[in-house]
RNA sequence: GGGCCGUUAACUCAGUAGGUAGAGUAUCUGCCUUUUAAGCAGAGAGUCGAAGGUUCAAGUCCUUCACGGCCCA
């Protein structure tokens, strides 16, 4: 097999080398993938106990270590060498001497190449430069690399390359390995506060036969057996608040949703997005809860509450949280007045001014939001709780008690983008029916993103669902925030790319896209 | 969808004014027992993203396309 693949002649030369150099190992009776070596220790857990004992503690404790992991890199010097042996804690350098190794072993050892994975076995002691280094008594090929890792120095900086082959990219670029690390910290913080504040995590369906609780589109897809049309969800919102209807007063899921929209550095197709369902509360609880939430993940995974983030320094201490209604940020922040968007007719001529397209029969509430978007969000940096949205973009939003055209829903805005979505649920089974139908026509005269009716929902509220608050947080955006990421596919371990372009033989793809 | 930029050896990058492709790393050979971007000497390695076009001659100029990046919608 492995005879067959080195007469490829789309391999490159270095490709084709190592496939040789396997080739011979095999004839020599060596196993290229063993699966015998055990590790009994890792480089941190070395490094944080032996980095301070010196020269004569390291010769008196005699203990030997099993490691194992990637030979990163290699310098050899005829009869000892030093190399790296990269784990997922960190580098261990190992030195491999023919007088310690023997002749035999250390020929083989010589056969190795960067890339390898290996085992080691050995004392410690510290080199003439101070570092901390295992002797090793054994080192065993454990797995056969065939490709060559990139460039030492520069390691890889091909961004397309780095997500299409995002393994090369976690063994030779340090960052990405923390951002993921990061991000795991993140999305596990978040389930133990909300565990600690006696949330129950659910999971409710991705596929969806009326999708629903967003503005998007969506995927569709089929059910082969059932004959059916689903849709992967934009959110699990209307699964949740059936929850409450059940009975369960604190809910929460963090997983993914599929909206089908355009890609950028903000924008993932499939996402991941905290739901989470408080009954008995309202926005104001949820802001509250929020601000010490993202904080405590805040401290968690970069040991403050004060985060660096391109160029800014944003501050998510509890407390100095910005807090502005809609309206009032358009003039306070947009730098608009009244007469400028409180009417349908004047509102449209400010989006005119600003040079953004009017649709016909907009309503108010899209219009402000479109002025919102341009004049105000970018300028939010520091975390602001932007509260009171138009209720004819807010449809599944409790209108206010106050004023009927806007509603007790808020979003929050840090370094100038949204990273959650929040309200006091609509639980009036008549007004939550009018909206939807109101959305209905929205659809019905092309607005692709307007939501279904949903006629079992409203069954749901019928039943009495009990007042509550709940809020949305984008996940991917969160960690972009905490991790200093720019884009997201910086933190989406496999973000979506069209196709590789095959590199080799002539088979084109049987889509015919060409013309 | 629009604009700009990129695509050259496995990786990181050069490539003058259009004249037939370079470096470093990696690889291979030789030397080398404390290096850490190890060192020294030598060697091999490229459909220059794809397809057309202009030209005596195209990595370089033109057109289209593909993939990616950034910005805008």
């Amino acid at each position: 097999m492995l005879r067959a693949l080195q007469a490829r002649d789309e391999l490159s030369e270095v490709v084709k080398t190592r496939v040789e150099k396997a080739c011979v190992l095999l004839d020599e009776g060596s196993k290229l993938y063993p699966n015998d070596f055990r590790k009994d220790t890792e480089t941190t857990s070395l490094f944080a106990r032996y980095n301070a004992s010196t020269v004569e503690e390291l010769a008196e404790l005699g203990q030997e270590f099993r490691m194992a992991g990637r030979m990163v890199s290699l310098r050899s010097f005829g009869k000892a060498a030093f190399f790296h042996l990269q784990d997922p804690t960190g580098r261990m350098q190992i030195f491999a001497s023919r007088d310690i190794l023997g002749q035999e072993a250390y020929s083989r050892f010589k056969k190795l190449d960067i890339g390898d994975i290996v085992g080691v076995r050995g004392r410690l002691f510290r080199t003439k430069t101070d570092e901390l280094t295992l002797e090793a008594a054994e080192v065993r090929l454990v797995t056969k690399s065939m490709r060559p890792l990139p460039e030492k120095y520069h390691g890889l900086k091909d961004v397309e390359i780095r997500y299409r082959r995002r393994y090369v990219d976690l063994i030779v670029t340090p960052r990405t390995m923390e951002i993921f690390r990061a991000r795991t910290t993140i999305v596990r913080s978040l389930r133990q506060f909300l565990n600690n504040h006696g949330f129950m995590e659910v999971e409710t369906p991705m596929m969806q036969p009326i999708p629903g609780g967003a503005t998007a589109k969506p995927f569709e897809t089929h059910h082969n057996a059932l004959d059916m049309k689903l849709y992967m969800r934009i959110a699990p919102e209307l699964y949740l608040k059936r929850l409450l209807v059940g009975g369960f007063e604190k809910v929460y899921e963090i997983n993914r949703n599929f909206r089908n929209e355009g890609i950028s550095t903000q924008h993932n197709p499939e996402f991941t997005m905290l739901e989470f369902y408080w009954a008995y509360a309202d926005y104001r609880d949820l802001m509250d809860l929020t601000e010490r939430m993202l904080a405590e993940v805040a401290v968690t995974v970069t040991g403050g509450s004060k985060v660096p983030y391109q160029g800014h320094t944003i501050d998510l201490t509890p407390g100095t949280w910005t807090r502005l209604s809609f309206h009032k940020s358009l003039e306070v922040i947009g730098g608009l007045t009244p007469d400028q968007y409180e009417t349908i007719e004047a509102a449209q001529a400010t989006v005119r001014r600003l040079g953004e397209k009017v649709v016909k029969n907009e309503k108010l509430g899209k219009l402000q939001a479109k002025l919102f978007d341009i004049l105000v969000e970018p300028k939010l940096i520091q975390p602001h709780f932007i509260y009171h949205y138009p209720t004819d973009i807010s449809p599944l939003s409790r209108r206010n008690e106050d004023n009927p055209d806007i509603t007790d829903r808020y979003e929050l805005f840090v370094a100038g983008r949204e990273l959650a979505n929040a309200f006091s649920e609509l639980n009036d089974p008549v007004d939550q029916r009018a909206r939807f139908e109101e959305q209905v026509k929205e659809k019905e005269a092309g607005d692709d993103e307007a939501h279904f009716m949903d006629e079992d929902y409203v069954r749901a509220l019928e039943y009495g669902m009990p007042p509550a608050g709940g809020q949305g947080v984008g996940i991917d955006r969160l960690v972009m925030l905490l991790t200093d990421s720019a884009s997201i596919r910086e933190v989406i371990l496999f973000p979506l790319l069209r196709p590789e372009v095959p590199q080799t033989g002539g088979v084109e793809p049987a889509d015919g896209r060409e013309s």
